[in-house]
RNA sequence: GGAGCCAUAGCCAAGUGGUAAGGCGCAGGUCUGCAACACCUUCAUCGCCGGUUCAAAUCCGGCUGGCUCCU
Protein backbone atom coordinates (compact mmCIF):
# COMPACT_ATOMS: atom_id res chain seq x y z
CA UNK A 1 0.00 0.00 0.00
CA UNK A 2 0.88 3.63 -0.63
CA UNK A 3 -0.66 6.00 0.57
CA UNK A 4 -0.68 9.83 -0.81
CA UNK A 5 -1.58 13.06 1.07
CA UNK A 6 -2.59 16.25 -1.64
CA UNK A 7 -4.49 19.42 -0.68
CA UNK A 8 -3.60 23.01 -1.27
CA UNK A 9 -1.03 25.04 0.41
CA UNK A 10 -1.84 25.32 4.39
CA UNK A 11 -4.39 23.52 4.59
CA UNK A 12 -2.77 20.83 6.88
CA UNK A 13 -0.82 17.86 5.02
CA UNK A 14 2.01 17.04 7.10
CA UNK A 15 0.49 17.45 10.14
CA UNK A 16 -1.74 14.35 8.75
CA UNK A 17 1.25 12.95 6.97
CA UNK A 18 3.35 12.09 10.55
CA UNK A 19 -0.50 10.97 12.03
CA UNK A 20 -0.69 8.60 9.23
CA UNK A 21 2.58 7.87 9.45
CA UNK A 22 2.11 6.36 13.10
CA UNK A 23 -0.68 4.64 12.70
CA UNK A 24 0.33 2.63 9.59
CA UNK A 25 4.13 2.22 10.14
CA UNK A 26 5.12 4.79 7.04
CA UNK A 27 7.72 6.58 6.59
CA UNK A 28 6.79 10.44 4.66
CA UNK A 29 8.40 11.14 1.30
CA UNK A 30 8.00 14.86 0.60
CA UNK A 31 6.15 15.55 -2.67
CA UNK A 32 6.73 19.55 -2.23
CA UNK A 33 8.86 20.91 -4.98
CA UNK A 34 9.92 23.99 -2.47
CA UNK A 35 10.68 21.79 0.05
CA UNK A 36 12.82 19.84 -1.48
CA UNK A 37 15.76 22.31 -1.74
CA UNK A 38 17.83 23.39 1.14
CA UNK A 39 17.60 26.81 3.34
CA UNK A 40 13.84 27.54 2.16
CA UNK A 41 12.44 26.43 5.39
CA UNK A 42 10.51 29.49 6.67
CA UNK A 43 8.64 30.35 3.32
CA UNK A 44 8.19 26.92 2.13
CA UNK A 45 6.48 26.25 5.26
CA UNK A 46 8.79 23.21 5.49
CA UNK A 47 8.02 20.50 8.38
CA UNK A 48 10.65 21.11 11.25
CA UNK A 49 12.52 18.25 12.72
CA UNK A 50 10.31 18.41 16.00
CA UNK A 51 6.87 18.24 13.77
CA UNK A 52 7.94 15.14 12.32
CA UNK A 53 8.03 13.41 15.79
CA UNK A 54 10.48 11.43 15.04
CA UNK A 55 8.96 10.12 11.72
CA UNK A 56 11.41 9.29 8.89
CA UNK A 57 11.02 11.89 6.39
CA UNK A 58 12.59 11.82 2.88
CA UNK A 59 12.93 14.31 -0.17
CA UNK A 60 13.66 16.90 2.09
CA UNK A 61 16.47 19.52 1.73
CA UNK A 62 18.27 17.09 -1.04
CA UNK A 63 18.59 19.57 -3.53
CA UNK A 64 21.20 22.81 -3.26
CA UNK A 65 19.72 26.31 -4.20
CA UNK A 66 21.60 26.42 -7.15
CA UNK A 67 20.20 23.16 -8.47
CA UNK A 68 18.13 22.87 -10.94
CA UNK A 69 15.46 19.94 -9.67
CA UNK A 70 12.97 19.01 -11.95
CA UNK A 71 10.48 16.52 -12.30
CA UNK A 72 12.54 13.75 -13.94
CA UNK A 73 14.65 14.14 -10.70
CA UNK A 74 11.85 13.68 -8.29
CA UNK A 75 10.53 10.86 -10.16
CA UNK A 76 13.76 9.25 -10.05
CA UNK A 77 14.53 9.95 -6.44
CA UNK A 78 10.77 9.41 -5.47
CA UNK A 79 10.88 6.00 -6.70
CA UNK A 80 14.00 4.85 -5.01
CA UNK A 81 12.71 6.16 -1.83
CA UNK A 82 9.69 4.01 -2.58
CA UNK A 83 11.18 1.17 -3.15
CA UNK A 84 13.01 1.44 -0.09
CA UNK A 85 10.12 2.01 2.23
CA UNK A 86 8.25 -1.10 0.54
CA UNK A 87 11.12 -3.11 1.36
CA UNK A 88 11.29 -2.69 5.35
CA UNK A 89 7.67 -3.28 5.51
CA UNK A 90 6.58 -0.03 6.13
CA UNK A 91 4.33 2.07 4.49
CA UNK A 92 5.09 4.96 1.84
CA UNK A 93 3.45 8.23 2.52
CA UNK A 94 3.39 10.95 0.29
CA UNK A 95 2.92 13.96 1.30
CA UNK A 96 2.84 17.70 -0.57
CA UNK A 97 0.69 20.54 -2.95
CA UNK A 98 2.92 20.05 -5.72
CA UNK A 99 0.99 17.94 -8.27
CA UNK A 100 2.86 17.01 -11.45
CA UNK A 101 5.86 15.55 -8.80
CA UNK A 102 3.13 13.18 -7.17
CA UNK A 103 1.77 12.32 -10.98
CA UNK A 104 5.41 11.85 -12.20
CA UNK A 105 6.37 9.35 -9.05
CA UNK A 106 3.11 7.39 -9.41
CA UNK A 107 2.42 7.21 -12.91
CA UNK A 108 4.08 5.75 -15.69
CA UNK A 109 5.36 8.90 -17.06
CA UNK A 110 8.26 8.15 -19.26
CA UNK A 111 11.27 10.59 -18.34
CA UNK A 112 14.45 10.60 -19.70
CA UNK A 113 17.57 12.13 -18.23
CA UNK A 114 18.10 16.21 -19.48
CA UNK A 115 20.00 16.80 -22.68
CA UNK A 116 21.47 19.76 -23.61
CA UNK A 117 20.32 18.72 -27.30
CA UNK A 118 16.95 19.94 -26.10
CA UNK A 119 16.13 22.88 -28.54
CA UNK A 120 14.33 25.89 -28.16
CA UNK A 121 13.38 27.01 -31.25
CA UNK A 122 14.06 30.68 -31.16
CA UNK A 123 13.68 30.56 -34.89
CA UNK A 124 10.39 29.28 -35.00
CA UNK A 125 6.69 31.13 -33.78
CA UNK A 126 4.15 29.46 -31.12
CA UNK A 127 1.93 29.15 -34.63
CA UNK A 128 4.84 27.41 -36.35
CA UNK A 129 5.25 25.01 -33.46
CA UNK A 130 1.97 23.93 -32.82
CA UNK A 131 1.63 23.06 -36.59
CA UNK A 132 4.39 20.72 -36.63
CA UNK A 133 3.07 19.12 -33.73
CA UNK A 134 -0.19 18.77 -35.35
CA UNK A 135 1.56 17.50 -38.44
CA UNK A 136 3.30 14.79 -36.51
CA UNK A 137 0.31 14.01 -34.34
CA UNK A 138 -3.09 15.69 -34.99
CA UNK A 139 -4.61 14.02 -31.87
CA UNK A 140 -1.87 15.76 -29.30
CA UNK A 141 -3.95 18.39 -27.52
CA UNK A 142 -1.52 21.20 -26.40
CA UNK A 143 -2.27 25.01 -26.10
CA UNK A 144 -1.24 27.15 -28.87
CA UNK A 145 0.16 29.94 -26.68
CA UNK A 146 1.95 28.28 -23.96
CA UNK A 147 5.52 28.30 -25.68
CA UNK A 148 6.93 26.43 -22.97
CA UNK A 149 5.30 23.45 -23.20
CA UNK A 150 4.70 23.70 -27.05
CA UNK A 151 9.07 23.78 -27.01
CA UNK A 152 9.03 20.53 -25.00
CA UNK A 153 6.22 18.76 -26.54
CA UNK A 154 8.18 19.37 -29.93
CA UNK A 155 11.23 18.36 -28.15
CA UNK A 156 9.50 15.64 -26.99
CA UNK A 157 8.12 14.82 -30.37
CA UNK A 158 11.87 15.22 -32.26
CA UNK A 159 13.27 12.42 -30.19
CA UNK A 160 9.53 10.24 -30.44
CA UNK A 161 9.09 9.82 -26.86
CA UNK A 162 5.84 8.50 -26.62
CA UNK A 163 3.29 10.14 -24.32
CA UNK A 164 0.39 7.90 -23.52
CA UNK A 165 -3.10 9.59 -23.47
CA UNK A 166 -3.85 8.50 -20.27
CA UNK A 167 -1.09 7.60 -17.66
CA UNK A 168 -1.70 5.03 -15.44
CA UNK A 169 -0.61 4.17 -11.85
CA UNK A 170 2.89 1.84 -11.96
CA UNK A 171 1.82 0.76 -8.44
CA UNK A 172 -0.80 -1.14 -6.72
CA UNK A 173 -3.37 0.04 -4.26
CA UNK A 174 -2.69 4.08 -3.90
CA UNK A 175 -4.45 5.58 -1.82
CA UNK A 176 -5.36 9.09 -2.27
CA UNK A 177 -6.42 11.61 0.38
CA UNK A 178 -7.09 14.87 -0.47
CA UNK A 179 -7.52 17.35 2.24
CA UNK A 180 -9.96 20.10 1.72
CA UNK A 181 -11.81 23.12 3.74
CA UNK A 182 -14.03 25.85 3.05
CA UNK A 183 -12.06 28.81 0.81
CA UNK A 184 -12.34 31.48 3.30
CA UNK A 185 -11.15 29.92 5.87
CA UNK A 186 -8.30 28.38 3.60
CA UNK A 187 -7.42 31.71 2.43
CA UNK A 188 -7.69 33.09 5.98
CA UNK A 189 -5.09 30.64 7.42
CA UNK A 190 -3.11 31.24 4.39
CA UNK A 191 -2.84 34.59 5.92
CA UNK A 192 -2.39 33.89 9.55
CA UNK A 193 0.40 31.56 8.38
CA UNK A 194 2.21 34.85 6.88
CA UNK A 195 1.65 37.05 9.04
CA UNK A 196 3.25 34.96 11.98
CA UNK A 197 5.96 33.91 10.29
CA UNK A 198 6.57 37.40 8.43
CA UNK A 199 9.54 38.45 11.09
CA UNK A 200 11.85 35.18 10.70
CA UNK A 201 10.83 35.13 6.59
CA UNK A 202 12.56 38.17 5.88
CA UNK A 203 15.56 37.01 7.74
CA UNK A 204 15.69 33.90 5.79
CA UNK A 205 15.03 36.03 2.40
CA UNK A 206 17.79 38.64 3.42
CA UNK A 207 20.16 36.67 4.07
CA UNK A 208 19.40 34.71 0.93
CA UNK A 209 19.60 37.85 -1.38
CA UNK A 210 22.66 38.93 0.42
CA UNK A 211 24.50 36.00 -1.03
CA UNK A 212 23.48 36.77 -4.18
CA UNK A 213 22.79 33.39 -4.99
CA UNK A 214 21.28 32.52 -9.00
CA UNK A 215 18.66 30.01 -7.87
CA UNK A 216 15.62 28.95 -10.05
CA UNK A 217 13.51 27.93 -6.60
CA UNK A 218 13.90 31.35 -5.25
CA UNK A 219 12.95 33.07 -8.05
CA UNK A 220 9.93 30.93 -8.67
CA UNK A 221 8.93 30.42 -4.94
CA UNK A 222 5.76 31.92 -3.90
CA UNK A 223 7.12 33.67 -0.23
CA UNK A 224 10.56 34.31 -1.85
CA UNK A 225 9.66 35.81 -5.15
CA UNK A 226 7.91 38.58 -3.87
CA UNK A 227 10.32 39.72 -1.36
CA UNK A 228 13.39 40.78 -3.35
CA UNK A 229 11.34 44.32 -4.52
CA UNK A 230 11.42 45.02 -0.72
CA UNK A 231 15.10 44.50 -0.48
CA UNK A 232 15.68 46.07 -3.30
CA UNK A 233 13.74 49.10 -1.86
CA UNK A 234 11.53 49.46 -4.98
CA UNK A 235 8.15 48.32 -2.62
CA UNK A 236 6.78 48.54 0.48
CA UNK A 237 7.02 45.32 2.70
CA UNK A 238 3.46 45.84 3.05
CA UNK A 239 3.01 45.43 -0.82
CA UNK A 240 5.09 42.77 -1.16
CA UNK A 241 3.25 40.56 1.56
CA UNK A 242 0.01 41.32 -0.16
CA UNK A 243 1.63 39.72 -3.08
CA UNK A 244 2.64 36.76 -1.46
CA UNK A 245 -0.87 36.27 0.64
CA UNK A 246 -2.65 37.09 -3.82
CA UNK A 247 0.03 34.06 -4.83
CA UNK A 248 -0.98 32.10 -2.34
CA UNK A 249 -4.40 32.20 -3.02
CA UNK A 250 -3.72 31.79 -6.69
CA UNK A 251 -1.61 28.68 -5.78
CA UNK A 252 -4.26 26.83 -3.40
CA UNK A 253 -6.94 27.19 -6.72
CA UNK A 254 -4.76 25.63 -8.84
CA UNK A 255 -4.02 22.91 -6.85
CA UNK A 256 -7.34 22.54 -6.64
CA UNK A 257 -8.22 22.17 -10.27
CA UNK A 258 -5.54 19.69 -10.43
CA UNK A 259 -6.25 17.40 -7.55
CA UNK A 260 -9.72 17.70 -8.47
CA UNK A 261 -8.80 16.41 -11.75
CA UNK A 262 -5.90 14.81 -12.21
CA UNK A 263 -5.77 12.06 -9.65
CA UNK A 264 -8.82 9.84 -7.99
CA UNK A 265 -8.92 11.54 -4.35
CA UNK A 266 -10.83 10.87 -2.14
CA UNK A 267 -11.72 14.64 -0.15
CA UNK A 268 -11.69 15.07 3.35
CA UNK A 269 -12.90 18.32 4.86
CA UNK A 270 -10.27 19.12 8.00
CA UNK A 271 -11.88 19.49 11.31
CA UNK A 272 -9.35 22.09 13.09
CA UNK A 273 -11.26 21.81 16.13
CA UNK A 274 -10.37 18.20 16.75
CA UNK A 275 -8.14 17.02 13.84
CA UNK A 276 -8.14 13.58 15.11
CA UNK A 277 -11.47 13.23 13.78
CA UNK A 278 -10.01 14.34 10.68
CA UNK A 279 -7.46 11.93 11.04
CA UNK A 280 -10.38 8.90 11.88
CA UNK A 281 -12.07 9.84 8.56
CA UNK A 282 -8.65 9.38 6.75
CA UNK A 283 -7.95 6.07 8.56
CA UNK A 284 -11.27 4.76 7.40
CA UNK A 285 -11.04 5.31 3.70
CA UNK A 286 -7.80 4.04 3.62
CA UNK A 287 -8.83 0.75 5.86
CA UNK A 288 -11.82 0.46 3.10
CA UNK A 289 -9.50 0.44 -0.18
CA UNK A 290 -6.54 -1.60 1.40
C1' G B 1 -24.18 80.87 -1.16
C1' G B 2 -20.90 80.97 -5.83
C1' A B 3 -17.31 78.71 -9.46
C1' G B 4 -14.85 74.64 -11.53
C1' C B 5 -13.69 69.43 -12.07
C1' C B 6 -15.23 64.40 -11.85
C1' A B 7 -18.81 60.07 -12.03
C1' U B 8 -17.34 53.59 -17.11
C1' A B 9 -17.39 45.92 -13.98
C1' G B 10 -15.38 44.18 -7.22
C1' C B 11 -10.72 47.50 -8.02
C1' C B 12 -7.52 50.39 -11.56
C1' A B 13 -8.57 52.28 -16.28
C1' A B 14 -9.00 53.55 -22.10
C1' G B 15 -12.60 55.48 -25.04
C1' U B 16 -15.34 62.89 -26.97
C1' G B 17 -21.24 60.74 -32.00
C1' G B 18 -21.35 54.80 -34.99
C1' U B 19 -22.89 50.50 -31.25
C1' A B 20 -17.89 49.45 -24.40
C1' A B 21 -9.64 48.47 -25.06
C1' G B 22 -6.62 46.65 -21.38
C1' G B 23 -4.80 45.21 -16.43
C1' C B 24 -5.91 43.10 -11.54
C1' G B 25 -9.30 40.28 -8.73
C1' C B 26 -13.37 36.69 -8.73
C1' A B 27 -15.23 32.17 -11.08
C1' G B 28 -14.18 28.00 -14.24
C1' G B 29 -10.33 25.16 -16.76
C1' U B 30 -5.56 22.80 -19.14
C1' C B 31 -1.44 19.82 -17.31
C1' U B 32 4.71 14.25 -19.18
C1' G B 33 10.76 18.35 -17.54
C1' C B 34 11.01 26.14 -14.50
C1' A B 35 4.88 22.97 -11.97
C1' A B 36 4.81 27.47 -5.68
C1' C B 37 5.67 27.07 -13.49
C1' A B 38 3.31 28.29 -17.94
C1' C B 39 -1.20 28.76 -20.43
C1' C B 40 -6.68 29.08 -21.60
C1' U B 41 -12.07 30.49 -20.96
C1' U B 42 -15.73 33.61 -18.83
C1' C B 43 -17.15 38.42 -16.69
C1' A B 44 -20.40 45.91 -17.75
C1' U B 45 -23.91 48.55 -21.98
C1' C B 46 -20.99 53.46 -19.25
C1' G B 47 -24.49 57.47 -11.53
C1' C B 48 -30.09 58.77 -12.32
C1' C B 49 -33.99 61.36 -15.39
C1' G B 50 -35.10 63.82 -19.81
C1' G B 51 -33.67 66.02 -24.62
C1' U B 52 -30.97 66.44 -29.57
C1' U B 53 -29.71 62.70 -33.48
C1' C B 54 -30.73 57.62 -38.25
C1' A B 55 -27.14 56.66 -34.17
C1' A B 56 -25.05 59.02 -27.41
C1' A B 57 -20.56 56.39 -22.53
C1' U B 58 -19.49 60.35 -25.84
C1' C B 59 -23.53 66.58 -27.25
C1' C B 60 -27.44 69.62 -24.19
C1' G B 61 -30.50 70.34 -19.58
C1' G B 62 -31.83 68.80 -14.72
C1' C B 63 -30.96 65.71 -10.43
C1' U B 64 -27.77 62.92 -7.12
C1' G B 65 -22.92 61.91 -5.20
C1' G B 66 -17.59 63.07 -4.69
C1' C B 67 -13.33 66.46 -5.00
C1' U B 68 -11.05 71.43 -5.31
C1' C B 69 -11.33 76.63 -4.91
C1' C B 70 -13.89 81.27 -3.61
C1' U B 71 -17.19 84.01 -0.07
Amino acid sequence: MIICVVGPTGVGKSKLGVSLAKIYNGEVINADSVAIYKYLDIGSAKITLKEQEGIPHHLIDVANLEDNYTIYDYQKDARKAISQILEKGKVPILVGGSGLYIKSALYDYNLEEENTKDKEYEELSNEDIYNKIKAYDESIEIDKNNRRRLVRMLNKISKEIIISKDAKLIYDNVIFIGLTTDTNLLYERINKRLDDMIIPLIDEVDNLYRKNIKSKALENAIGYKELFPFFRHEQTLESCVEQIKQNSRNYAKRQFTFFKHQLPVNWVNVNYEDFSKTILECVKIIDNQK
